[in-house]
DNA sequence: GAACAGTCTGGAATATATCTAATGTGACAT
DNA sequence: ATGTCACATTAGATATATTCCAGACTGTTC
């Protein structure tokens, strides 16, 4: 995605495209991994402008909330985001914590009997188990 | 689930039955909502043995460990456990964090080429949006 | 009853995320 | 051009959640 996409992009989000808000929004959608806050934090930093830690936060809070972002809890470890281009599946490994996306495909939404009076706004699949490389890991070792 | 079976079930996942891992399963197999850790703490607390928060993380890792119980990562919260009884799904409120059961039913596997050599060991779809309380709140405030 | 593995404990330490109060920035009106 | 306003940024302090640690305890085996 370019330059002007990823201001539009903000823009039909309801937010400023700030440089440091810019910066945040173009490091995720060209990074395949799905980097902590932290590592968000120092990438946007290696190159100007200077965000700090807050700004890097608040404005990783705002993209979630505008719905351009993902943040994926993972237990016990620090929270991963992702743009959220198209559309896809997680797998979480039990092992290292790492997250990986899976190609999408359809999933049956619950009955409603079952959802009551509850508002869905979406359902989210997501597969545990071993990585490649904690999978190969624990077949040598 | 009465004693005994909370013993057994201890003991099929490699855990001795100690009074405080005991408590802290029991009090989980009771339990309706999803605990954090600091509340599964407080309450194993409120009848003896006493047991230290230390005792409280240490025993939620072994049982989650020993495939006995569950941890959800809420995003921005703390985790939330439940004793894996009946399969069943989760719905996590975007407004309020809680934790709640929807009735289980089965789910497409992905596809073993988008796998690849991944080892795959549980799917678990969890439910996004408003719950109950929240979705009122939202229609009449 | 010594040795051992596993467990428990309180408190310290770490990791992660949020808050605060002061400052900066750009759009717009006067 | 200046003032004003909403919004954004900043460094550092603070809060929260979780893990680590070193020593004490417990139950079992030799
Ligand atoms: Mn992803
Ligand atoms: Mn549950
Ligand atoms: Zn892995
Ligand atoms: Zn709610």
């Amino acid at each position: 995605m370019n330059a002007e996409a990823i201001k539009r992009s903000l823009e039909s989000g309801g937010l400023r495209c700030t440089p440091q808000r810019y910066a945040v929004m173009a490091f995720l959608t060209e990074c395949k991994r799905h980097p902590t806050a932290a590592e968000i934090f120092e990438a946007v930093n290696r190159v100007d402008p200077r965000s700090s830690r807050a700004t890097t936060y608040n404005n990783l809070r705002d993209l979630v909330q505008a719905g351009l972002v993902r943040e994926v809890a993972v237990e016990g470890r620090a929270a991963r985001f992702d743009a959220k281009g198209m559309r896809h599946h997680h797998f979480i490994c039990d092992r290292c914590g790492n997250v990986e996306d899976i190609e999408w495909y359809n999933v049956r939404r619950p009955a409603s009997r079952s959802l009551g009076k509850r508002i869905l706004r979406e359902c989210e699949l997501i597969f545990r188990g071993l990585c490649i490389k904690c999978a190969q890991r624990r077949a040598s070792g």
